[in-house]
DNA sequence: TTAAGATATGCAATTGTATTGCATTAATTA
DNA sequence: TAATTAATGCAATACAATTGCATATCTTAA
């Protein structure tokens, strides 16, 4: 019945329920933070197969179920949307932190703030990551 | 004398002047949006090395000569600092444009708003990309 | 102007990231 | 539980990025 369980995401989804999908929403939730592609897989790549989790995370952002941020690298980070999102249309347009020490990525409670934007442009959602040290990186140094 | 002459560029940053970095300097100084790696590697891979290509890039990056924007792919696109950016430090924070459409990267002329960050984090720069579609192609559809 | 030193370049090899096609396996439903 | 439908794993491939090293080029100081 808790709306992030993985059996129920995936039932609201109509997605099947397999094992490996089952493991991708479990790891993912486990995290405070959005957790990266690279670390998915040295996570889950025994159990896992790595075009399988490509195919599976693609899924899971086609269904609104995660959602992607590229940090600072390039490189794919999932978190899981916290509300109704939709398919390639994302609600939690929140602010991102990206740590240059530690890598992480974090999903701050600050919404993105509105802009103008120059006519003609046609606004479907917007990435805000802030780079620089994290708080528990900045306490250890 | 002018402050975009490559070759003054290059003295300026204490750079030695060689032919693959004027001409890297030109072709991406020709474009008025940003321009991605695979297109500049397209543009000059047959009078540039792969390698020297992305060394003098990050070479560039370092000196606070180009800003990187990592678009929507997670594709590094690149455009000339417009003014004082030192290394690390790059003071053009404007919004950027990506285009789902023609995929390029537009540097608007509209300012980072400002944000307020949890204790602890120590912000060095931000990134603020929207994604969606350009004046052009929307005008073409 | 040129020789010496410092640095940049190109090549070959390697690592990492992402995608495609296809045979096999597993999940759903009637 | 059998039939259908979709997901998985494997092999192959494409593309992005980096490293080490020999060679070439630029800068400077004589």
């Amino acid at each position: 019945m808790l709306a992030n369980d993985p059996t129920e995401i995936l039932k609201r989804n109509q997605l099947k329920n397999t094992k490996q999908r089952v493991r991708v929403l479990e790891e993912i939730g486990a995290d405070d933070a959005a957790i990266s592609q690279p670390d998915l897989e040295k996570k889950l790549g025994k159990e896992i197969d790595r075009v399988t989790l490509y195919r599976i995370l693609n899924a899971y952002e086609d269904k609104g179920i995660l959602h992607r941020i590229i940090d600072h690298n390039g490189t794919a980070n999932y978190a899981i949307c916290s509300s109704n999102c939709s398919s390639h249309h994302h609600q939690d347009e929140h602010v991102h932190f990206n740590c240059s020490i530690c890598a992480k990525v974090y999903c701050l409670p600050v919404n993105v703030p509105q802009i103008t934007i120059p006519n003609g442009f046609k606004t479907e959602s917007i990435s805000f990551v802030a780079y620089g040290v994290c708080d528990k990186c900045s306490a250890e140094n």
